[in-house]
DNA sequence: CGTAGATATATCTGTAACGGATACTTCGCT
DNA sequence: AGCGAAGTATCCGTTACAGATATATCTACG
């Protein structure tokens, strides 16, 4: 298992990484959050989801964090974005905004 | 466009249509182009590439083209996009963009 | 209070995707 | 002719993924 984090970045931790962007989420709500940012096209599994957090709290990308307030369900673990993480989030978003352009250059520009 | 909706699309996928949506290319010519256009981020193996391109044909996306004119290497196999393929590509790069929207109104509203 | 169902985290496992290794053929060059 | 490069194709080991399953705990309600 490499330990060193590469764009272009997996489809989850993407996903997670932006559903983050935001505010602080536990588990689920992340889960809930992807599906919703995503359209319904990204689905994250408890599989995909808790090992992916696992990953990316053991690299740094995100933190454990105290959540809203107190009196919350105590079962829920909530993350925070590092610095790491959200530099890693903007450097993806960057490098998928220039695909994006370039594809949209070829699709215009292709009317033959 | 076929029924069935498979968005999003594997990167591999996703490159391929891309490398292809100019001009007609041959397999080793695609992994190049797909190269070149991602900045050197995604390379593919000639095990990703050929299995990719089987299955791309088998569903419709691209098919065998004559190439670009008669001298040219023979044994190179090219391959153009239909217009299902073009449809797809459009498609996923339309999700993209809405995604890549979205991710830069977040990173600029927060202050990190 | 005590049981039921929902919520939440966590692990286990089967399958598919990926990428490198390998094989074989043909081209271009000297 | 011989040799290295280019090209396609297949094989195989590893990894990522998503569903199934397990366990604990919260909330609701009688």
């Amino acid at each position: 298992m490499p330990d060193e984090i590469d764009l272009p970045l997996r489809p989850p931790v993407f996903h997670i990484l932006l559903a983050l962007s935001q505010e602080e989420r536990h588990g689920l709500g992340i889960a809930d959050e992807v599906e919703a940012a995503s359209e319904g096209a990204m689905t994250l599994g408890p599989g995909t989801l808790y090992r992916s957090l696992d990953e990316m709290r053991d690299r740094g990308l995100l933190a454990p964090a105290s959540g809203p307030s107190e009196g919350v369900d105590p079962r829920r673990k909530y993350y925070r974005l590092t610095e790491s993480g959200r530099a890693l989030l903007a450097a993806e978003v960057g490098r998928l905004e220039r695909l994006v352009d370039l594809a949209k250059v070829r699709i215009a520009g292709e009317r033959a």
